[in-house]
DNA sequence: TGGAGAATGTGATGTACATCACCTAAGCCC
DNA sequence: GGGCTTAGGTGATGTACATCACATTCTCCA
């Protein structure tokens, strides 16, 4: 899994750009490692990197009344993940990620991207259809949530990333369904 | 509220665009009126274009089983709507969307907005811009779907758009809402 | 390797909401 | 303007889930 050829590998789906152009691009693209349970962005802080998963598994999460936890996404190899909100408005992250396994990642600057897109076409094409995706997720998502019970989120989150049911805690995937961990637990219990 | 107006200005606080560019990129737009109750997009319609209103309310919604509603969205003036899902999919429409009251509107359709954004790096830049916009609400959204209950987000809705408490029924908002009609009915006539 | 913290299971109880049933009042249309 | 449709209110009842409390098992690192 080499960070370059995965981002190129990703980004040439969607957008066409020479070798040349793909290189500038990478240029400002910076790798880094985390070991598990580390912070990438904690409560509070100033925002200004976006990261794109090369190995391992994140978190994006928010906690309210400093008590309950609600995942907004895990983020595998080849998806992004920041504090969007914080990210774009200039203002201190509500959002936290951090590792639930070691894991690398590629960071790039708000500014950097800005200016990789202002400079070339295809970059910011590749930008639009990448935010474009994560709109049709989260609004996919929002249904679900109004739509369908705890119960067949839970298989709905399964049937999608069946990785998920080993690599991640129950307790994280009950906070990313919204439910408590005891009714997650109950609910495949139930044996009938 | 000349449509060509709206439209420009909305554009021109994101994007820089000459106004042959402008003119350019409107002339792929076109103008339609609809009553109140009429529909813009049918479930299992096929889906090419994407809306901007000029005028009036539309809903874009979700019917589940035959017999639930859920609202996705209230698009108002400058706000843009569809079934996006289908439109960049070429699939069949799973989302509705119709009038709640009469409403002019933009059309554009999704050949052409390609067209237009490979055409002008600008017009690229403005659609990648109105996306991000989308993504950071519908995870606004969802972030108080999981964390609030349904009194708070009542009043979260108020508050964002106080037109609607006069414009929309009270069943659209407990279908935006996710709730049953009699609950909300019950929220705000609780007296205490 | 043993002990502490993390992850998970399970019972008892409370509550926010859905659902069904029925009622009233306000548009709207020939 | 009389009847019909749509919006809205309210009671009774059921249910999915939260919460609290406690027990058990796993994991990992000093």
């Amino acid at each position: 899994m080499d960070p370059k050829e995965t981002l190129k590998a990703h980004i040439l789906k969607t957008a066409t750009l020479t070798d040349k152009e793909f290189d500038y691009l990478f240029s400002y693209f910076k790798l880094q490692s985390f070991k598990k349970g580390q912070a990438i962005i904690s409560e509070g802080d100033r925002v200004d990197h976006e990261y794109f998963v090369i190995s391992g598994c994140l978190k994006a999460f928010f906690i309210n009344d400093e008590i309950k936890m609600y995942i907004l996404q895990f983020a595998m190899p080849t998806w992004w993940t920041s504090d969007y909100g914080a990210l774009y408005n200039h203002t201190r992250a509500t959002i936290s990620v951090d590792c639930i396994s070691d894991a690398e990642v590629l960071c790039l600057s708000n500014d950097d991207r800005e200016k990789i897109c202002s400079e070339i076409h295809q970059a910011e094409h590749f930008f639009r259809w990448r935010t474009n995706r994560g709109y049709l997720a989260s609004q996919k998502r929002l249904l679900s949530f109004m739509n369908n019970d705890t119960k067949a989120r839970y298989e709905e989150l399964l049937a999608m990333y069946p990785q998920l049911y080993n690599l991640v805690p129950k307790h994280l995937i009950a906070a990313y369904l919204g439910v408590s961990r005891e009714t997650l637990s109950r609910l495949y219990n139930a044996q009938k």
